[in-house]
DNA sequence: ACGACTATACTTAGATA
DNA sequence: GTATCTAAGTATAGTCG
């Protein structure tokens, strides 16, 4: 019997130029960035951040031990804590990355809840776009979606923000880590922004990202 | 006849405690996550900025078109252009987009050059380790290896980081791109860091290492 | 547009030098 | 610390529902 399928076949890296396969690539091969960022993470303690903005614009992130805090290390050179010698710094990283082993621990817990809250979006959300149009009601991971804290009832969203500011704030506020991670969570980093929304990706993922409360991918700013 | 190896065996995904070993899959999976962070930015055009820390504290970095304009999106949501409506944010972004492009055929001819700056610096890195120890010459591509730039003569470390900055501001420097992007080269967003050095990834990587000049992974900064 | 499938291309763990 | 090799583990291009 003949094959079912090609099977996968060689490409050439340049522009692809087929918008609609564009599309499909890019969501593979950004799923498939995350995961080996987390491994990466997660077999060799790395820390890390990566920053994707699709051709609309759209943005996904992962960060370990906390995407801010990456960022932050990298632009500074974790210049905050200078004055203090080789030594001591050596021990504040120590605790630090101590701290955040810990924090990784409490992940677990948190996201429950959080999976839990984002179910009901997605829920009021299904329903808004079964109310709306004929489309489909999706099915994949809350995470691989950014979902909509307008969705949210204000008391949920706030939990949620809560639930995001804790987590943030384990590692991130101790007196020496306020040295090195400051400001708390996106709002004073990424200020004012219409149609404002967070996403996750699977393992420790606080971003931010910007688009229109119907998941288009319009010019998101 | 046996076999040769065992071939790849399947490892669970959890902290390589055997340091040596940690240390190679890291190079290893760093080196994968960068490339196919290249080639998502090829095929689909994506902009992004990766970031890694290793457990050294030694940081390696992708950016696609520019990893600190990348970091500086995600950090601003494009905000410094608030005021203009929708409609004018996608045409400066549409002319963004089309300037990076641009960009990135000029990068080849400076690639180039950069390439044999860095050629001049290995060789004199290569000759100084030879005269302090017995090692190996390093023979992996250049672009892998951060490069001291105090390995260069000051003149040549000029022309490099001429290099860099024309190639920087020519996206960067425009009157509406200002808005979008700004600060110069790396000096001005990472402060005073003793043993500063910079490093490049194959494709577009602008960052910054922080590391000993015997590319010791000691506590870098 | 998204998910499942599957043959194939690609990545990489372990061993070795 | 790195480079290379090979078998086996994974990611994914194209296709179909």
């Amino acid at each position: 019997m003949s094959k079912k399928t090609q099977g996968r076949k060689k490409i050439e890296i340049k522009r692809i130029e087929n918008s609609s396969n564009k599309q499909v690539t890019f969501s593979k091969r950004r799923a498939g960035i995350f995961k080996k960022a987390g491994e990466l993470s997660v077999l060799c303690g790395a820390h890390m951040a990566v920053i994707v903005f699709s051709s609309a614009n759209k943005v996904f992130c992962y960060g370990h031990p906390d995407i801010h805090a990456v960022i932050e290390s990298y632009q500074n050179g974790l210049n905050s804590v200078v004055g203090a010698d080789d030594k001591a710094q050596e021990v504040l990283m120590a605790e630090y990355n101590k701290e955040c082993e810990e924090k990784h621990k409490e992940e677990g817990e948190l996201k429950k809840k959080m999976a839990e809250m984002k179910a009901k979006a997605n829920e009021k959300k299904m329903m808004m776009e079964m109310s709306t149009s004929g489309n489909q009601v999706r099915e994949g991971f809350w995470w691989d979606e950014p979902v909509d804290l307008v969705m949210l009832e204000e008391r949920e969203r706030e939990q949620y923000m809560m639930a995001l500011e804790t987590l943030r704030n384990k590692v991130a506020d101790k007196a020496h880590h306020k040295k090195i991670l400051s400001g708390t969570i996106a709002e004073t980093s990424v200020p004012a922004v219409h149609r404002l929304y967070h996403m996750m990706t699977p393992n420790n993922c606080f971003g931010t990202g910007f688009g229109d409360q119907y998941g288009n991918h319009g010019f998101g700013i």
